[in-house]
DNA sequence: ATAGGGTTAG
């Protein structure tokens, strides 16, 4: 009966209870897929159900459109709603559901409108269901706003006490970033914590780069007695990626081991990229080798990893045969590929490459323009560059602005540091970083009025120098350092450390770069020794990513021990 | 009657 064909003229003889089975088994069996739901959909209408088991029928199609294996479907979500006359809570969630998966922002603000046509409606009333599908849908944008109309209404309709609303507000605040809201919510819940919140928590924690609470909470989980899985390793091995800790991130993909747990496409891929961004990058493709199968993240993150490690050969091949393989590259894919080609100057292959993803219709991303502005740059192709900038189809941005300006600063060209400093300043008139860069810039210059000129804007606009920071992992503690802050405990053997560190490499015979960074030199012979490090080495440590400014002493120290390693 | 939290690459 559930296998075969069932005619009209069998259906309209069969009892009520049978032909739901019969429906519920064809929808069943043809999941995923909206192709085959379609189908399922037009034997359906062929079979000329009775008009309440006809309902029934369209909300089980409804749920499975909705469903996160079916593939983006909220239209064809939308157009089997309509079709119902009176459409259930079941119905209204379904749709709901469907809506998250929609591109941009559409699903937050479709989601309260559907909530409120629910509510206008007066009955069905929303059910805990509602709301955790609706939450969900606000997650993904995510929209913060839109979450908060639903947790007052949560909490006005007496829902919030259940676990699924629960995690779908911490995990609404956790995905904002506002994890201080998430671990209110956390630490309300009531009775024992379930391993989805733990993971929504630590996830947030990781999130915004707090990887001693990310790590703490972890700890504090176990002793909870509630088994990790999968998930919750992603954002824990992905908190160790964020902080650069190696030694950490070892034990924890010790313990996944030890665990048992599943290393799946996603934790593989967190593990790549924790790898890739420790400075193991071997550990990184062994990871990759090992997968069963890769996606378009996890090339990417392969790709990326290889790039900032200078590797460019190695990762312009991996680039090849992930397009011999049929994996769709995406724009983060072509940071990996364009970032590579300009850590060694191959302009007409970056150039390439550029045409090659406008060839597969990828729309190039903020990111994917900065590859390229970069790539110019550093090959001095100052005309090159400006025009590519002035030529780009999204307004630049400060960070694409900010390398002109930098690259431009040694050369004679007035226009192009001209245009890139107006249009630093009118983007981000509160950046201190911008308005030591440009006096900097007029200061090597001699043009002191414009010196000043820098220093009175900057008391108009109430801009303050803040100090970069760094952080070194030790022994499981992320140890954060400010510039020329003295209060950590252990500064003096720091610095008695780093000046020991100096002296060997001089005795060593290194290039005078490292040295010179190691004590206490002007910003722009820090700036140039970083170059020259990149260039060398690749930058793969996170400490040293920022600007020369933002560096302290301690992100040099872990340089430094890199190299004796 | 029918369903449900958390994760990944820049």
């Amino acid at each position: 009966m559930h296998h075969q064909q069932l005619k009209p003229a069998e259906a309209a003889s069969l009892p009520r209870h049978l032909l739901e089975a019969h429906v519920v088994a064809l929808v069943r069996r043809c999941c995923p897929g909206l192709l085959a739901l379609r189908a399922a959909h037009a034997r359906l209408i062929r079979l000329r159900l009775p008009r309440l088991t006809a309902a029934f029928a369209l909300s089980k199609l409804l749920a499975s459109s909705s469903s996160s294996s079916c593939g983006a479907a909220p239209s064809y979500a939308r157009n089997l709603f309509d079709q119902i006359p009176e459409p259930t809570a079941f119905c209204y969630n379904s749709l709901i559901r469907a809506l998250s998966s929609a591109a941009g922002v559409a699903p937050a603000a479709d989601t309260v409108l559907v909530y409120r046509r629910m509510l206008r409606a007066g009955s069905p009333l929303p059910n805990s269901f509602t709301l955790a599908f609706a939450l969900k849908a606000c997650s993904v944008v995510p929209a913060l706003g839109e979450g908060r109309q639903l947790h007052s209404q949560a909490f006005r309709r007496g829902l919030e006490p259940s676990p699924y609303v629960q995690t779908g507000l911490l995990n609404l605040y956790a995905k904002c970033e506002e994890v201080a809201l998430a671990r209110t919510v956390f630490d309300g819940m009531v009775g024992d914590k379930n391993l989805a919140a733990w993971s929504a928590m630590i996830g947030g924690y990781s999130r915004v780069g707090m990887v001693n609470e990310a790590l703490g909470l972890f700890r504090e989980m176990q002793a909870a007695d509630v088994n990790p899985d999968e998930v919750t390793m992603v954002s824990v091995i992905s908190a160790c990626a964020k902080a650069g800790a190696l030694d950490l991130g070892r034990w924890v993909h010790a313990f996944i081991d030890r665990k048992g747990i599943t290393v799946d496409l996603e934790l593989s891929t967190a593990l790549i990229d924790m790898y890739a961004k420790c400075g193991l990058i071997e550990r990184a493709k062994g990871v990759f080798d090992a997968m069963a199968e890769r996606d378009t993240k996890a090339w990417s993150a392969m790709i990326v990893g290889l790039a900032i490690h200078g590797l460019v050969e190695v990762a312009l091949k991996l680039f090849s045969r992930m397009l011999e393989l049929k994996v769709r590259p995406n724009n983060v894919t072509f940071i990996g590929v364009l970032s590579a080609c300009a850590h060694s100057g191959l302009v007409n292959e970056g150039r390439r490459y550029w045409s090659t993803m406008q060839e597969l219709g990828i729309k190039p991303s903020m990111e994917n323009y900065g590859c390229m502005v970069d790539l110019f740059c550093r090959s001095s192709l100052l005309d090159e560059a400006y025009s590519f900038v002035t030529g780009m189809a999204i307004p630049p941005n400060s960070v694409i602005w900010r390398t002109l300006l930098v690259a431009s600063k040694n050369s004679n060209r007035f226009d192009i540091v001209q245009s890139a400093s107006k249009k630093l300043l009118e983007l981000e008139p509160c950046n201190p970083e911008n308005y030591v860069l440009l006096s900097n810039l007029y200061a090597s210059n001699s043009q002191w009025d414009r010196v000043s000129y820098m220093r009175k804007k900057m008391k108009e606009n109430n801009v303050n120098v803040v100090a970069g920071c760094s952080s070194i992992e030790i022994n499981g503690y992320l140890h954060k350092f400010v510039v020329s802050d003295d209060s950590h405990p252990e500064i003096k053997e720091i610095r008695l450390l780093l000046r020991e560190i100096a002296d060997r490499v001089v005795r060593a015979g290194h290039k005078p770069w490292t040295a010179a960074v190691l004590h206490d030199v002007g910003e722009e012979e820090k700036e140039v020794a970083l170059c020259e490090h990149s260039e060398r080495h690749g930058s793969w440590l996170p400490a040293l990513t920022g600007n020369a400014t933002t560096m302290s002493i301690v992100g040099v120290y872990s340089t430094a021990r890199q190299i004796f390693r």
